[in-house]
DNA sequence: ACTTAGTACTATGTTATACAAGGTATTAGG
DNA sequence: CCTAATACCTTGTATAACATAGTACTAAGT
């Protein structure tokens, strides 16, 4: 059992989240998402991030619209729609409940624990 | 696209690292591993949790007992291995990390996206 | 004794996502 | 034309959470 993998697994779901709070800021393209995550140090790769975006697209959360760039090949920007940003805070709910859950857990809920 | 596919989506390698905690603290079985992450509001059941322990074991992470119970059937009751110490204290800091990118993220960080 | 209920554990197929790997396409420069 | 940089795309693999369907043990009820 390696680290690396427990790292990945814990990666799923809240990469769709921050990508989605990225979007919300404003309209931005694939490679700026990527180097804003790997600038927070949240690992993340072209393989992840395109099928994620179409599952985003295909879903009806994020919209997009070809934008021709000054230098080299046309980029893709990226806009939450209405329903996605209904959604991300939903995900907002999620995450602080999550982190708070897990909080609890790791920081020795001995109450619960022996109350069995 | 639903949350609650999402939620599940960023409960996986969260698991792991939950339990390992849980059980960090002492022995226990894995009813009780269910119903202290359940008050803390954190869903898991069955079909997870015990190939998860199993997973955990064939690691080495940690190790069992049968204890008879004494009502009902008898108990197995899980302890952490050395490893199974020193991979929660690396997973203690991806956690950290992974939470701490995360807010950085979510939180708004202009600055590194407006100097792209 | 048999049945039911509660409890504990097991196994497997399904689903979804991150990632590795391998591409295509556009633009600019040599 | 070829190379390099950039941007986007696709697909198969690996993994874990979960739904489902069990088995097994103990106690209580009939």
């Amino acid at each position: 059992m390696k680290i690396e993998n427990t790292q990945v697994q814990m990666r799923k779901g809240i990469l769709e989240y921050c990508i989605l709070h990225i979007i919300s800021r404003g309209e931005v393209y694939a490679s700026d998402m990527i180097e804003e995550l790997t600038s927070a140090k949240i690992m993340v790769v072209e393989g992840t991030l395109y099928p994620l975006l179409t599952r985003l697209r295909k879903a009806g959360l994020v919209d997009y619209h070809w934008v021709e760039s000054l230098s080299g090949p046309p980029r893709k920007y990226y806009t939450l729609t209405d329903i996605g940003k209904q959604f991300l805070e939903q995900l907002d709910e999620t995450w602080q409940s999550l982190v708070g859950s897990t909080n609890r857990i790791i920081t020795n809920n001995y109450k619960e624990h022996k109350e069995k």
